[in-house]
RNA sequence: GGAGGGGUUGUCUAGCCUGGUUAGGAUACCUGCCUUACACGCAGGUGGUCAUGGGUUCAAAUCCCAUCCCCUCCA
């Protein structure tokens, strides 16, 4: 006999002690030893970027766990890296604020030992979340990508490409805010509805004594305008397309020409072109070859070519071009509108457009590769391929890779003073140009010795992008690399398919010359309870932390499995939680139902026919979840076993079984119920132990063995009862009928209606006269033939 | 403007790819119930123009076309 179970509900607590019995045991350690089909998880490693962390997130990385337990359950060497990404703006950001104090007005080396500081503390926030929620990862060995050895393996690979002839130096256009003196990325660019005024200036048009009028919100960047566009079927300018017109103020000419990307009802329809008042100029300056005028300088002052209003801020150049217009009689009117504006994240200021000298990885050349790789991958969805297919047509520049910024890796390159060459250093080492005296003696060109460092960092997606050679060991252990390289799957979100995924699959290609995992997993995004996106911003961010202190890792596990299907978006709402916990307390009570039987696996040679039709819904249900499994979409085996436990095994054969379980006096119907109760329940646990790795722990251990679950082999449960489904409906219809007629019955005794345990006459049906003495049983039916 | 996803009861969601019993479940609401595992439970009930219009078909929530609305991303 089993210890008996007396606690009432499922425990969260116990979640703590299973914690530690695995740390003790090291039951998912991986070693590299050949043995079994390795499974290895490029985990995407979180960046701890303030508090709190995101549900959504949390959620994230239970599901990842699954996914390594499920490798395990379907017999592989499972390698579950863990690591933290720690470079980039954000933290720079957080430490400015936390500190009031600015990046750029005090000692570089002081201001990344105070962003050290912010990551530690942040990153031990979100390993004790991952530990809590029982993520089976290796903790012991945690990488981090701000670490002297990552940041090397960052560095060898520019340095390899940059010897394959891959990156270029280039001057282009690019986002750059002014405020914090930097280039920044599309992806810190944050959007907002501004009150802005649009000015309707009037151009004299050149061959007639025409006007045209022309709307912009952007006034001061009129010296730099290259042409005037119109839309090609707006009626109204038909007939100027074609002709010059005169900038007021500078008296400059430029062609008015037609283009599909002005907007008929924006303003008057007529829009001016100028270098650079957005990204759809700079678009058009690519597409029609046209000479650009820089207007803004990087400290946000107008250029020389502003001619008297050089050196201006932005704001007062605009007054002044106001009102010298006004003056010249060449205002129309102004009015004010909510314009889309670009903002930088972190400033709040609006983002320029300002070319800039800046490093340039090649993709361009490798997108019909990576678009053959993006037909070849398994996706997981599949509908989410087409994100990727959808970006990969968008690209049309190369990646700029260089970023003015203190707390990421360094750009391994030190300049001749001489003659500016860029000299780089021998690949294998930790360099910091900005700090360091260069490895060498002698410029490669001119052969002088004084040279410059490098200031400039990389894009975080440099590092980010190499995370499955890194985990793999590339460059650094040939044996274990070539054991675990082409990895199986990359898990991440959606929102970063045009990044991560992208970018990984063009780093690792240029490197290895393979693709670097066979399967993606795309996750979707964890929403708020009406259905809108979470974001600091709006302010409906939920925390994770107190919800799973309160109602334990393996309900928030379950609930996360069981919200929604693979990829789709998925509602955060503490009640839906609340009830992922009711079904671990409906398991954990079928579970002290069990353990007050004595526990057997051998099959008696004869089963009774409700033992046989339990069976067959048991086989049918192993199929479904490990179909389910097998995609890796826990929707279908946690929703799944919820329904089978609670609403079918539960809730009828329990009932039909009880009364032969109890009697022992009866041998064949006693060891037949047995047999099947312990079959049913234990396939339950182990199925459902990648989801909820600690209740099925703990049962496991308590009814069946002292070896961990999550040890055990797949369970197997032979098919050779099929015809018995047939009698499901049957059953479960029948013993609604005989619940509603004792609830419709009055009793004579109480007045009340019939209690389950009082005696009902009601006959058995024909169809089911094989299960007739079950069913008299668990019904107490007086039938006239008894 | 472009791309993708979605619209099923008061609320959330399954089913749609591969058309075929009374559209399944959860929650909320209502009714009854201590039943040798569970009241965090059990049994039952009310509640649906499957966004709208058209088409294909013997048959449409499901396939096709159009329209409207919502979300996300890109411009």
């Amino acid at each position: 006999m089993p210890q008996k179970i007396e606690e009432k509900t499922w425990n969260s607590k116990f979640e703590q002690e299973i914690l530690t019995r695995w740390e003790k045991c090291k039951i998912y350690n991986f070693s590299a030893d050949g043995r079994k089909h390795v499974f290895v998880i490029d985990t995407p490693p979180p960046y701890p970027s303030g508090r709190p962390w995101h549900i959504g997130a949390a959620a994230h990385y239970a599901q990842i766990d699954m996914i390594a337990r499920t490798g395990r359950l379907l017999g592989n060497n499972v390698l579950f890296p863990i690591g933290i990404d720690r470079n980039g703006l954000p933290v720079e950001i957080y430490t400015e604020k936390k500190h009031k104090i600015r990046m750029r007005s005090m000692d570089r080396e002081k201001f990344l030992d105070l962003c050290k500081v912010a990551l530690d503390d942040l990153e031990k926030e979100m390993i004790d979340i991952m530990k809590a929620l029982g993520l089976s990862g290796d903790f012991e060995k945690y990488y981090r990508t701000d670490s002297d050895e990552y940041r090397v393996m960052t560095q060898n690979t520019f340095l390899k490409l940059w010897n394959k002839g891959l990156v270029y130096s280039s001057n282009r256009p690019n986002n750059y805010c002014t405020d914090c003196g930097t280039t920044i990325a599309d992806a810190e660019i944050i959007y907002e509805e501004r009150n802005t005024k649009l000015i309707y200036m009037k151009f004299k048009i050149k061959e007639s004594a025409d006007e045209i009028v022309i709307a912009s919100t952007r006034p001061e960047l009129l010296f730099a305008c290259q042409c005037v566009m119109v839309n090609p079927n707006d009626k109204r300018y038909e007939n100027v397309i074609g002709k010059t017109v005169i900038l007021p103020l500078f008296n400059r000419e430029v062609k008015i020409i037609a283009h599909h990307s002005a907007k008929p009802e924006f303003g008057t329809g007529a829009v001016m072109v100028c270098s650079y008042g957005d990204k759809n100029d700079v678009q058009i300056f690519r597409e029609l070859g046209l000479e650009e005028i820089v207007a803004i300088n990087d400290n946000g002052l107008m250029t020389d070519n502003a001619g008297v209003y050089a050196n201006l801020k932005i704001n007062q150049a605009r007054e002044r071009i106001i009102e010298d217009l006004k003056k010249l009689g060449s205002i129309d009117k102004e009015e004010y509108i909510m314009h889309r504006t670009p903002l930088c994240e972190r400033s709040k200021s609006p983002v320029e457009i300002i070319p800039m000298q800046d490093y340039y990885l090649k993709q361009l050349d490798f997108i019909p590769k990576l678009r053959e790789f993006a037909l070849k991958i398994e996706f997981h969805p599949e509908v989410h391929r087409q994100i990727l297919l959808n970006w990969l047509d968008s690209v049309v520049i190369d990646w700029p890779i260089s970023r003015r910024r203190f707390y990421g890796t360094e750009i391994p390159i030190w300049y001749c003073k001489k003659c500016n060459t860029p000299n780089l250093p021998q690949p294998g080492k930790y360099y910091r140009p900005w700090r360091e005296e260069p490895p060498f003696n002698k410029c490669q060109n001119c052969d002088s010795s004084e040279f410059v460092g490098e200031v400039r960092t990389f894009d975080t997606w440099m590092d980010s992008s190499i995370t499955p050679l890194f985990v793999t060991k590339y460059d650094r252990d040939e044996k274990f690399f070539s054991y675990t390289y082409p990895t199986k799957i990359r898990p991440q979100a959606k929102d970063i398919v045009r990044t991560w995924l992208f970018y990984t699959m063009l780093r690792c290609y240029q490197l290895t010359g393979q693709l670097a995992w066979s399967d993606v997993w795309i996750m979707g995004y964890g929403v708020d309870e009406r259905g809108e996106k979470m974001s600091k911003s709006k302010g409906n961010v939920i925390d994770p932390f107190p919800i799973i202190a309160k109602y334990g890792a393996d309900a928030f596990r379950f609930w996360s499995a069981a919200e929604a299907n693979l990829g789709q978006d998925f509602r955060c709402s503490e009640q839906k939680i609340a009830e992922a916990q009711k079904f671990l307390t409906k398991l954990w009570n079928v579970g002290r139902f069990m353990s007050s039987f004595d526990v057997t696996s051998m099959s008696p040679g004869d089963l009774l026919p409700t033992d046989r039709w339990i069976l067959a819904e048991l086989a049918r249900l192993v199929d479904r979840c490990l179909k389910g499994y097998r995609e890796f979409n826990f929707f279908i085996p946690s929703t799944s076993l919820k329904e089978f436990t609670w609403n079918l095994f539960a809730s009828h054969y329990l009932e039909l079984a009880k009364s032969r379980a109890y009697n022992k006096n009866e041998p064949s119907g006693y060891l037949s119920a047995l047999y099947t109760l312990h079959k049913c329940f234990s396939t339950i646990l182990l199925l459902l132990s990648p989801i909820c790795p600690f209740i099925t722990e703990k049962l496991w251990t308590t009814l069946y063995s002292s070896n961990s679950i999550h040890t055990q082999p797949l369970p197997v449960v032979e098919n050779t009862f099929e015809d018995m489904c047939q009698y499901s409906y049957l059953i479960t219809e029948f013993n609604s009928m005989v619940w509603n007629k004792k609830k419709e019955t009055i009793s004579k005794n109480t007045g009340r209606s019939l209690s389950l345990r009082d005696p009902i006459g009601i006959n058995v049906p024909d169809e089911l006269r094989q299960f007739k003495s079950d069913l008299i049983e668990m019904h107490n039916l007086q039938t006239s033939s008894s």
